[in-house]
DNA sequence: ATGAAAGCGCTAACAT
DNA sequence: ATGTTAGCGCTTTCAT
């Protein structure tokens, strides 16, 4: 490994010197800027992020604690956050936290443990106090907290959306299918759409369900058990949806004739499977983005603009409601 | 922040003593030994990872260079990865490399930089002398080289399956979707499935497509304007394979009596949609498990029993080939 | 404009 | 069984 030191040597120069050419701080003579520069290049010397993280004690790493990287939503969160601080010479630390206290807790203290110059959390609230304590920049994704910064697309917007586009294509009996009361945002969309169901005179059923495929396919199935006469239903996220599109044809049910079916998410397959599923799109790529970017103005001190940021969702229309209706 | 100097002046020892308490190393007094375990734990001690990085030239982070997390296939390969190295103490800094050389080695680099142990690369064969060079350990996951450890699934075998398994359901014309060139393993079940193909009696197209949903929807529809009379088709992985079956229930055309699919990945959505994908099982999450072990392995320099290790692949039979035929 | 030296938090000789 | 100390590679006062 080559150090500073070797670099100073071949230079002729201190390390001091070494450091202020590759930092770009402090005075320097030109020329011998040069001679640093071409001792760098010659030796193929690159600083050790270690040594430099241990003595300022910030690195050059974030942290991303996440639920589950295999659930379909999160990779485009995690691609978008990625795609920033590669731009900015950041680099992520992924942990999957399955919701579980216990890896969440254990994720944090490690990150901390390196270092890490700031946090990205897309799942539910860690124990805040210690969040406060380690004072590390930190903005929630996909998650909402008075106090924290945030990041989120409009729930509340979403989940209405969902109850008037299938209220406008003429639903008589619509089942709702409410995700785990643990995740907030899956519980705001949930109450806009059932407030809203529940103002009209049509029948409301409700079944709960896991945001997984496989937790969906199981939904499904009993969904159409128990509720045979259902025209319509609003799914907690685009993987249930697309598990409840397949039962139902499976069942030589008709979509959109017989069944009508609104996601949430948007996720990349939503516009392939068949048919199209008509959801409500949040922007996961831009929203990992905008985290990454507020992340960034924390750690270099800038001052809070927005504490929260929220994005507006939008009804994508495919083929699994009616369009053409009336 | 509270270092070790801290716990060592709170228990009343020196810092040798706390550190060869924290390690389990040399020998200490059991009455010291509670002393300053109590010291560690009243004062919420955690030894900061960065300084032993430092000194040791080795972390507890192992880098991840992936293609692009956001494509299906990969998520369950880091899940795998991500779970293994969490049991042992191990973190994952995760880099998209898009398979272009540029990030990768940008990401090889700062890895290095980092200290991690060690690395996992699912992506394009990097300047592998550079690999040498560093002496850093390294499994190559999903691809193949002759000089590195690596964990795959059987391409042969699975475009074997493939071509095998259309044949036996008596298909007359078959287009086979040819991926990207430079991925190897997606050339080499090409090719497996090609080779078994043009021995038999039958028509066989080719089209070429890159891997994402976005790109197979294109494909699907050249696919069906250069081959209407295609009465199957052999996908490069099941992204590709599911914007097929989307866009052949789009034109009308029935699957699997008109048209029948086999995929390749067994992805985790290709079980949901309907009607269900045939396709190849590649156990991705397994897979990332055995490199994880294969690393430590290397880490922990035991020695290397299998350079290479190579999974089984399955033929899953759903609904997108006729079961029943004959 | 440059260099010497201290120190970030830790581990591992070496000494006792 | 425990303590002292050098040093991992770097940055940053403080001198000069």
């Amino acid at each position: 490994m080559t150090t500073i030191r070797d670099v100073a040597k071949a230079a002729g120069v201190s390390v001091a010197t070494v450091s202020r050419v590759i930092n770009n701080k402090g005075y320097v003579h030109e020329d011998t800027r040069k001679v640093v520069n071409n001792a760098i290049h010659s030796l193929n010397y690159k600083p050790n992020e270690v040594a430099r993280s241990l003595f300022k004690r910030k690195s050059k790493l974030i942290g991303l604690i996440l639920p589950d990287i295999a659930n379909p939503f999160f990779p485009a969160l995690a691609r978008g956050i990625e795609d920033f601080f590669y731009q900015e010479g950041y680099h992520i630390i992924i942990g999957n936290s399955d919701d579980k206290e216990e890896k969440k807790n254990d994720y944090f203290e490690t990150f901390l443990q390196n270092n890490v110059v700031g946090l990205i959390l897309s799942t539910n609230e860690i124990d805040l106090k210690r969040v406060q304590k380690a004072k590390i920049p930190i903005v929630l994704l996909d998650r909402i907290n008075e106090d924290f910064p945030a990041v989120f697309a409009d729930q509340i917007q979403g989940g209405r959306l969902q109850a008037e586009k299938i209220l406008e294509r003429g639903c008589k009996e619509v089942t709702i299918i409410k995700g785990p009361e643990t995740i907030k945002p899956v519980q705001e969309r949930f109450q806009a759409a059932f407030e809203i169901l529940q103002q009209e005179n049509i029948t409301v059923n409700m079944i709960d369900s896991k945001l997984s495929f496989q937790d969906g396919e199981q939904t499904a199935i009993e969904l159409f058990k128990r509720f045979p006469h259902s025209d319509s239903v609003l799914a907690c996220n685009d993987a249930v949806a697309i598990a409840v599109l397949n039962e139902a044809l499976r069942q030589g049910r008709r979509v959109p004739e017989d069944i009508q079916i609104i996601g949430f998410d948007n996720i990349s397959i939503s516009g392939i499977v068949y048919p199209g599923l008509s959801t409500i799109h949040q922007p996961a790529y831009e929203m990992g983005m905008k985290a990454a970017e507020m992340l960034i103005g924390q750690i270099n001190q800038e001052p809070i603009t927005h504490l929260h940021y929220k994005f507006p969702v939008e009804f994508i229309e495919r083929d699994s409601t009616r369009k053409d209706d009336d």
